[in-house]
DNA sequence: GACGGAATCT
DNA sequence: AGATTCCGTC
């Protein structure tokens, strides 16, 4: 086996499954197609094709058999791969591009942030969407290694605080590691790797590619892509056009700088729900295409964004995410000493405004939130059910589902099953998605592919402080919760906390009067559920408005025209500015809420 | 070919 | 949980 440097193809640790989780270290399907893409040899087996994110597989016996040999299952066939990467649908880390056989495309979104949660802040949405459409700039496109189970598991999402501590964690093990299980068995693949690993550095051109064209933010380029986007394809390699690439296009021009203090990648210009960028499938927080998970990159992304966090007062949950927040470790201890970056591998340290703790053992740290603010996504078994017309939960909540924390409250994933899905399945969240955000992500469909559709930098200055939330929420909603224009799913938790969106009229978050004086973290959780509740009623009201709609067919795109599905979340989220006496109060929950994040390591 | 349920394995 | 197998249906 190769040290992970060797193959070049390097997920990094922590994009496998904990050791407790059955099956761990073991790569998964995705990964595994991933993989195959990246790698030249494979090419005329698998290779990207169209869309961002949209591959073919143009051998299917091959790439089952390979899947096979990785898996040791040489029964492998396609019938059975294509079962596997069905499942994914719902899980919307793939989708199949209709008409297209053997084509599926990826879900980027939901990978990438799952993966990164760090990266979701601001980036989400929040990326300014100014950005060059212009997809990627990798030679590669590598995706995410990620952490199937978070992004996968239905239950547990993108904006689920455990999730990112999760993934704090595993930051902190950092360590990148080759994407072979100790088991792989397929050293086929591995030495392709190894051979096609130009450069060699593997992780470092892990994410290149990946973001998304609207994503690219100038900054965030500049910041992880590194002068010239940093993870500069080896020489020899294609940068344009790269058949690796999921993009199509040219990498981005890289500008040399390093993050500018200016925007960080979580440092969102446009408020998460209107994000003129479509949360398409593509998109991902990844940013850029030259990310990588090298050290210095992913200081520098960290760094970028924690000095958004507190330069636009990001939404609460980046605090949490803070104090926690771990960078990676350059090398694992074991891992090869000296993995081969690229160039700009040994970019020197950045200052960190703010320590970034390493931590070796990641898994100290207990996540900071215990609340769970997200909602499980839906899975697909809605059927069984009677439908759930019965339950409040009716399927048509799946929108507001994700809006409000309020299924997920209690920790536990309290809806567990609520299912969205009779309005919103692939596609129709794809469809609906396009109607959240605007117009952009219906092209980006995958069967539209449209994905180059000039951002509509709507508002793009509608900026809001939210940014961060709607980043983080968002690229989950962008299939989830964009079926359906619900109620920013943080909001929530963030803007009270922030005092940034109180709603001046309804449910005051909080509670006149005794706010201030009360215990943070029952303040916290005070305002927590009056949240929710706020957002339950607002679902409630969506669901309805589904129903109707569905009955009446309406097109989602109307809605969005209409803003009436943005609009709605921003009234949730963005809510008219609080009044000075919340504001004061929301400076304090901020500083608040980084304690309390320190507390809830030990007493949550 | 694609989909997805169900049982089963790991 | 994430496949793997098998299978019926479209």
């Amino acid at each position: 086996m190769k040290t992970p440097g060797d193959t070049g193809f390097a997920f990094p640790d922590w994009a496998y499954k904990p050791e407790s989780s059955p099956g761990s270290r073991q790569i998964q399907l995705w990964c595994f197609i991933l993989e195959l893409l990246r790698k030249e040899e494979y090419h005329e087996v698998i290779a990207w094709q169209g869309d961002y994110g949209e591959f073919v597989i143009k051998d299917p016996e091959e790439v089952a058999r390979l899947w096979g040999a990785r898996k040791c299952k040489p029964q492998m066939n396609y019938d059975k791969l294509s079962r596997a990467l069905r499942y994914y649908y719902n899980k919307r880390i793939l989708h199949k591009t209709k008409g297209k056989r053997f084509t599926y495309k990826f879900n980027f979104n939901k990978l990438v942030l799952v993966n990164y949660p760090f990266i979701d802040m601001g980036s989400g949405r929040g990326v300014p969407q100014s950005a060059p459409p212009v997809p990627t700039g990798g030679s590669h496109f590598r995706f995410p290694p990620c952490t199937p189970s978070d992004v996968l598991s239905p239950s547990e999402d993108l904006r689920s605080p455990g999730v990112f501590s999760s993934v704090a964690r595993r930051l902190g093990r950092g360590s990148v590691s080759d994407c072979s299980d100790g088991t792989s068995t397929n050293s086929e693949l591995e030495e392709g790797v190894g051979g096609e690993d130009r450069g060699g550095a593997g992780p470092e051109r892990a994410f290149r590619g990946l973001l998304h064209p609207r994503l690219s933010h100038d900054s965030l380029f500049r910041t992880y892509g590194g002068p010239g986007g940093l993870g500069r394809p080896p020489p020899g390699h294609r940068v344009h056009g790269d058949p690796m690439s999921p993009f199509p296009v040219s990498p981005l021009p890289g500008p040399g700088g390093l993050l500018g203090p200016t925007l960080s990648p979580g440092l969102s210009m446009t408020p998460g729900s209107h994000l003129p960028y479509t949360p398409s499938p593509s998109l991902s927080p990844m940013l850029g295409s030259h990310f990588s998970f090298n050290p210095d990159d992913m200081k520098r992304y960290l760094q970028a964004h924690h000095q958004s966090v507190y330069n636009y007062h990001l939404s609460p949950r980046a605090f949490f995410h803070y104090p926690n927040i771990v960078v990676p470790q350059p090398h694992r201890p074991s891992a090869a000493p000296d993995k081969p970056m690229t160039a700009h591998h040994h970019a020197p340290p950045m200052p960190h405004s703010h320590s970034l703790h390493h931590h070796q053992g990641e898994e100290q740290h207990p996540s900071p939130f215990k609340f769970k603010l997200q909602p499980p996504p839906l899975g697909r078994k809605q059927k069984d059910g009677s439908t759930s017309s019965t339950g409040g939960s009716s399927s048509s909540l799946g929108s507001s589902y994700a809006a409000s924390g309020l299924l997920s409250n209690s920790s536990s994933s309290v809806g567990p099953k609520i299912k969205v899905e009779p309005v919103s399945d692939v596609e129709s969240d794809e469809e609906v998605e396009v109607t959240d955000i605007s117009e952009e992500d219906e092209l980006l469909d995958d069967d539209e592919g449209d994905v180059f559709t000039p951002p509509h930098p709507t508002n793009g200055t509608a900026a809001i402080t939210n940014g961060n939330l709607g980043a983080i929420v968002e690229d989950d909603l962008d299939e989830d919760v964009f079926k359906t224009p619900a109620a920013p799913p943080m909001a929530p938790l963030t803007p009270s906390l922030l005092g940034l969106k109180s709603e001046p009229g309804q449910g005051p978050p909080i509670s006149p009067g005794g706010t201030l004086c009360i215990p943070l973290k029952l303040r916290f959780k005070r305002r927590w559920s009056e949240d929710q509740k706020m957002e339950a009623d607002g679902e409630r009201d969506e669901a309805e408005d589904k129903k109707v709609r569905a009955e009446k067919q309406v097109e989602p795109a109307r809605e969005s025209e209409n803003g009436e599905g943005p609009r709605r979340s921003l009234s949730l989220s963005l809510r008219a500015p609080p009044p000075p006496a919340q504001r004061r109060a929301s400076s304090e929950l901020q500083r608040a809420t980084a304690q309390l994040s320190l507390e809830s390591h030990g007493a949550c």
